[in-house]
RNA sequence: GGCCCCAUCGUCUAAUCCGGUUAGGACACCGGGUUUUCAUCCCGGCAAUAGGGGUUCAAAUCCCCUUGGGGUCACCA
C-alpha cells in the first residue's frame, strides 16, 4: 500500500471559505488518520492579482484551526515548487510527452468558429463535442496558421467509445460516456495550463493517493483520469465530499449569494452579531467579514475545536449518538465510508452548541487571554492592559461564568468598563423595575445606608447584608434585587446580583444608585 | 437542454452496503424543574423514511418509474 498522501489546492481568492474549509479538513483528517502526509498547494494557474495578498487568509485560516501541513506553502518539500504558477516546465513536459504520444493536438479553431458549431449542435438538439477541425489540417495550412501568428491551443485528445468508469470512495462506481466528453484545452496559447490539466501533472508529482474534493469536481473527473491514463500514472483515489450548503437549503453556500443570505433566518443572527461587534473592534461590518468566512468565526472568537467538531460533523458521523468530539477522536476516527452523499447545510445554531460545550472546557486563565485583546480593541482597557486590569477581567470572567459563548461576547459588558456617567440604561428595564414599582426608590434609597457598612465588600457578604435588609424592611428579596440590578448595571441580565456589586465596588455603586436616584 | 449526483424529523444525522429496530441521537422549538435576572444545567414533549410500482413471509433498506433538489457542461478553479 502506497502511504496515503492527500492534498489541499484552494485557488487564491482572498479568504477561505466555509465549505473549502471542510474539504480540506476532510483531506488533513484522512492524511493523519492514517499517519500519511498533508500537501497544501495554491492552484493559481489563472491569477495575476496579488498572490500574497490572496493566500494569506488562507493560511491564517489553517493556522487558527491547527491544520498543519506536511509539504506545500511555506514549509517547502520535496515536490515543489507549490504554486501551480511556478510549475510551467513540468506542465510543457507533459504536454510535449501528449503530443508526442498523439494524445494531444494543437488547435487553431477560433472561438467564433466554436460557438459557431456549438449553436448548430444545439439547434440540432445534439450534444456538442469539439469538431477537431485542426485534425483535418495540412501540414501546409497549419505552417500558414503558425507563419500568421494564429493562436494555437493545445488539446487533449479524448479517446472515443470509451466507458470511463471512477471507483469513487464516497460515490461508488460513476459511469461516463468518452463520446459525450469535449477534447478540453490543457495548454493555453501563452503556454499556461489549464487545471485539468495542471491538478494532473501536479497531483501525480506529488504522488497523491486519495484526492478528496467537492463533488462540483466530480463531472471534471473523466477528463482527469484519461490524462493519467495518457500520462502513464497509476491514478489516485477519488472521493467526491458533496458541498456545504446554505442553512436550511441544498444551495451550495456561495460568496455570490451573500445577501440573499442575509434573510436567512439563521444566518441573518451571525450577519447581525457581525455588524454589532466587528466595528467595536476596528474590523468593519459584516461587509468586510461575513459568516461564508472562516476569517468570521476566528474573528468573533468562536473556538477552533467548537469550529472543527461543527464542520467534521457537517456530513460525516462516528455513530449514532457521538456528537461532542474532541481533534483526536475525530483523528482517530475518522473514515470515508462514514461521508454521507447528500449535501449538508451549514447550522449556525448547532456550531454555537459545540461552541458552549468546548467553551466550558476552558479555564478561567484560558478566557481571560481571549476576551483581553478585545476589550483592548474596542478601547474598553489600556493597551496593553495593567495587572489590575487582568486581575479584575479575571473577576468578570468568573462571575459571567458560561455566559460569555464566544469570546467577543465580553463587549455586551461595557457596564463593568465605563465610567459611572457613561451608564446606559435599558429604558424598558427600568420602567418596568424602577419607575413603575411604588416601593423600588425607597428601597434602594434605603439600601445605600447598607452599601456603606458592609464589611468586607464581597459577594457573600453582600448576600447576607440584603437578606437581613430585606427581613427587616419587611420585604421580599425580589422586591428589591431587580431594582438594583438596573441602578447599578443599567441591564436587566447579567452575572450574579453580588458577584456584579463586589466587581463594581463600593463607591461605584453607591455612586451608581445616586445617579439613578436623581434620574427618576 | 445533455451528462452526472442526491433524496430519513424544521436542521445535522443513525439504521441502507449484508431487508426483520416501538425508525435512534443531537440542534432548534414547546412545556416543566433549578436559579435574585440572564446564561448554564436537569426532566419531558413535538417531529421523518418524497410519490408510485415491483421483488419478498417481510422494504427506509434491493429494482424500475415519477417528482423534487443539486452539480456540471469555459482558453475559471
Amino acid at each position: 500500500m502506497p502511504p496515503v498522501r492527500t492534498r489541499f489546492a484552494p485557488s487564491p481568492t482572498g479568504y477561505m471559505h466555509i465549505g473549502g474549509m471542510r474539504t480540506a479538513l476532510f483531506n488533513w483528517l484522512w492524511a493523519r488518520h492514517n499517519g500519511g502526509q498533508f500537501i497544501l498547494r495554491i492552484d493559481d494557474t489563472d491569477r495575476q492579482r496579488n498572490i500574497n495578498e490572496a493566500v494569506g487568509p488562507i493560511l491564517r485560516a489553517f493556522r487558527w484551526l491547527e491544520l498543519d501541513w506536511d509539504e506545500g506553502v511555506e514549509v517547502g518539500g520535496p515536490h515543489g515548487p507549490y504554486f501551480q504558477s511556478q510549475r510551467g516546465e513540468f506542465y510543457e513536459k507533459a504536454a510535449q510527452r501528449l503530443v508526442d504520444d498523439g494524445r494531444a493536438y494543437h488547435c487553431f479553431s477560433t472561438p467564433e468558429e466554436i460557438a459557431a458549431d456549438r449553436a448548430a449542435a444545439e439547434a440540432e438538439k445534439r450534444p456538442y463535442v469539439h469538431l477537431r477541425r485542426s485534425l483535418e489540417l495540412s501540414d501546409a495550412q497549419r505552417e500558414q496558421y503558425r507563419a500568421e501568428g494564429r493562436p494555437c491551443v493545445l488539446r487533449f485528445l479524448i479517446p472515443r467509445d470509451r466507458t470511463v468508469v471512477i471507483d469513487d470512495l464516497i460515490r461508488g462506481r460513476v459511469e461516463f460516456d468518452s463520446n459525450l466528453i469535449s477534447d478540453p484545452v490543457i495548454m493555453r496559447a501563452d503556454q499556461s495550463p489549464l487545471y485539468n490539466f495542471a491538478t494532473v501533472v501536479d497531483d501525480a508529482h506529488a504522488e497523491i493517493s486519495h484526492v478528496i474534493r467537492a463533488e462540483e469536481h466530480l463531472s471534471n473527473t473523466p477528463v482527469q483520469l484519461l490524462i493519467h491514463e495518457a500520462l502513464g500514472h497509476t491514478p489516485p483515489q477519488f472521493a467526491h465530499v458533496p458541498f456545504v450548503a446554505a442553512p436550511g437549503t441544498k444551495e451550495k453556500l456561495s460568496k455570490r449569494k451573500l445577501e440573499k443570505y442575509r434573510n436567512n433566518p439563521q444566518f441573518k443572527r451571525l450577519f447581525d452579531r457581525g455588524d454589532e461587534i466587528l466595528p467595536k473592534i476596528g474590523l468593519g461590518g459584516s461587509d468586510g467579514l461575513d459568516p461564508v468566512m472562516v476569517e468570521y468565526y476566528e474573528r468573533m472568537g468562536y473556538l477552533p475545536a467548537a469550529m472543527i467538531n461543527a464542520l467534521a460533523r457537517l456530513g460525516w458521523s462516528l455513530d449514532d449518538k457521538t456528537e461532542i468530539m474532541s481533534r483526536q477522536t475525530i483523528v482517530d476516527n475518522f473514515t470515508l465510508d462514514r461521508v454521507i452523499k447528500a449535501p449538508a447545510g451549514l447550522d449556525p445554531d448547532k456550531l454555537q452548541s459545540y461552541q458552549v460545550h468546548w467553551m466550558g472546557e476552558l479555564s478561567v486563565a484560558e478566557k481571560v487571554n481571549a476576551c483581553l485583546p478585545y476589550l483592548t480593541a474596542a478601547e474598553y482597557v489600556a493597551d496593553p492592559p495593567g495587572e489590575d486590569v487582568q486581575e479584575f477581567v479575571g473577576r468578570l470572567v468568573t462571575a459571567l461564568d458560561d455566559r460569555i459563548k464566544v469570546f467577543s461576547d465580553i463587549l455586551d459588558y461595557d457596564e463593568f468598563f465605563v465610567a459611572d456617567e457613561d451608564l446606559q440604561y435599558d429604558e424598558k428595564a427600568y420602567q418596568k423595575r424602577i419607575t413603575k414599582p411604588d416601593d423600588a426608590v425607597e428601597l434602594l434609597t434605603k439600601f445605600q445606608s447598607t452599601l456603606e457598612t458592609v464589611e468586607p465588600f464581597d459577594a457573600a457578604s453582600l448576600e447576607s447584608a440584603l437578606k437581613q435588609f430585606v427581613e427587616d424592611q419587611e420585604t421580599k428579596i425580589g422586591r428589591i434585587i431587580h431594582a438594583l440590578r438596573i441602578a447599578v448595571t443599567g441591564k436587566p441580565a447579567g452575572p450574579g446580583m453580588f458577584d456584579c456589586l463586589e466587581l463594581l465596588g463600593r463607591e461605584r455603586c453607591l455612586s451608581r444608585i445616586a445617579q439613578t436616584l436623581k434620574r427618576v
